[in-house]
DNA sequence: CGCGTCACGGTTGAT
DNA sequence: TTATCAACCGTGACG
């Protein structure tokens, strides 16, 4: 254990921009954040390489991810034929399981104005539960504003979406690496850096990351200009990229990580093309 | 040298 | 609103 935690004085924080924890770097020099998954794009791209045939190990070393998580990606998709990372956090329900909710949702239907205490002794009296595992009050409660506390609510909204205008098309993104919504709120809140341009709104959408965890990768060059070595974009394609959002990045799920990371790639990519746009490429220092 | 496994510190989200 | 807990994560060392 403690040549293990010795060990781990290799990893450093890197990348100071979006601090607390935008991430480290391991011994391969690819970029982790603890306790997160790797990105969807690594994943799919370590069970394409295992698929042409390529050795775990040069994987690990051309993706600088560890051997043990390529191992462990490879094992997984093997077995269940996804590269997805498995559901993080949240527990097992204990007492409020399906069935449970689903006789609180026809309680609550029959009669809109019963009392938490009052599906309490339902579930009792009607067998669902017992005295040991039957939800408490409060637990009740939380149910009815989290799972079934929109029932009365459906028809109001209903209305009023009726004199709304029809939703905006979404700019297409890939589906695979879909992203939560909570990220377009968070990227606009991002600080732009001195020099950068302000992040259009459109830019604020789910998009899939770089292909690999290297700093150029991180700032997209070699996912752009390496794609099979062949092709190289022009200005002009680069820039509408930016533009359409269509430079992307994935991730699981939305959390603070993910938002830092698409805002940090959304200003290198601003960034990057306005100074392209402007025939300043590359940026000057 | 390649690979499977495991302890570790960390994150997440339902309860 | 906060704390707890059990799931997951990738890294790095070991065999």
């Amino acid at each position: 254990m403690i040549v293990c935690m010795r060990e781990r004085a290799h990893c450093f924080r890197v990348c100071s921009f979006a601090e607390p924890a935008f991430g480290e770097v391991n011994q391969l020099g690819g970029v982790f954040v603890n306790g997160r998954p790797l990105p969807n794009a690594i994943r799919l791209r370590i069970v394409e390489l295992a698929q042409l045939g390529i050795r775990p190990c040069d994987i690990s070393r051309q993706l600088r991810v560890s051997h043990g998580c390529v191992s462990k990606i490879l094992a997984r998709y093997n077995e269940t034929g996804s590269i997805l990372p498995g559901a993080i956090g949240g527990s097992k329900p204990r007492v409020t399981t399906p069935t449970v909710v689903k006789h609180i949702r026809t309680y609550k239907q029959r009669d809109p104005g019963i009392f938490a205490w009052e599906i309490r002794d339902r579930l009792l009296a009607d067998g669902v539960c017992d005295k040991y595992n039957v939800p408490s009050v409060s637990s009740i409660s939380r149910i009815l504003r989290n799972k079934i506390g929109n029932l009365s609510q459906q028809s109001q909204y209903d209305s009023y979406k009726q004199h709304q205008p029809p939703p905006q098309p979404a700019l297409p993104y890939n589906h695979i690496y879909s992203y939560p919504s909570p990220i377009t709120a968070a990227a606009a809140k991002v600080p732009t850096p001195p020099g950068v341009p302000g992040i259009p709104g459109n830019m604020a959408m789910p998009r899939t990351w770089p292909s690999s965890h290297s700093v150029t990768d991180i700032l997209g060059i070699r996912s752009i200009t390496d794609q099979g070595n062949k092709w190289s974009p022009s200005r002009q394609q680069f820039c509408v990229s930016i533009q359409h959002g269509s430079l992307s990045y994935p991730s699981p799920s939305a959390t603070l990580y993910d938002i830092q990371c698409c805002s940090f790639w959304l200003c290198c990519w601003t960034w990057l093309a306005a100074c392209w746009q402007h025939s300043t490429f590359p940026p000057q220092l």
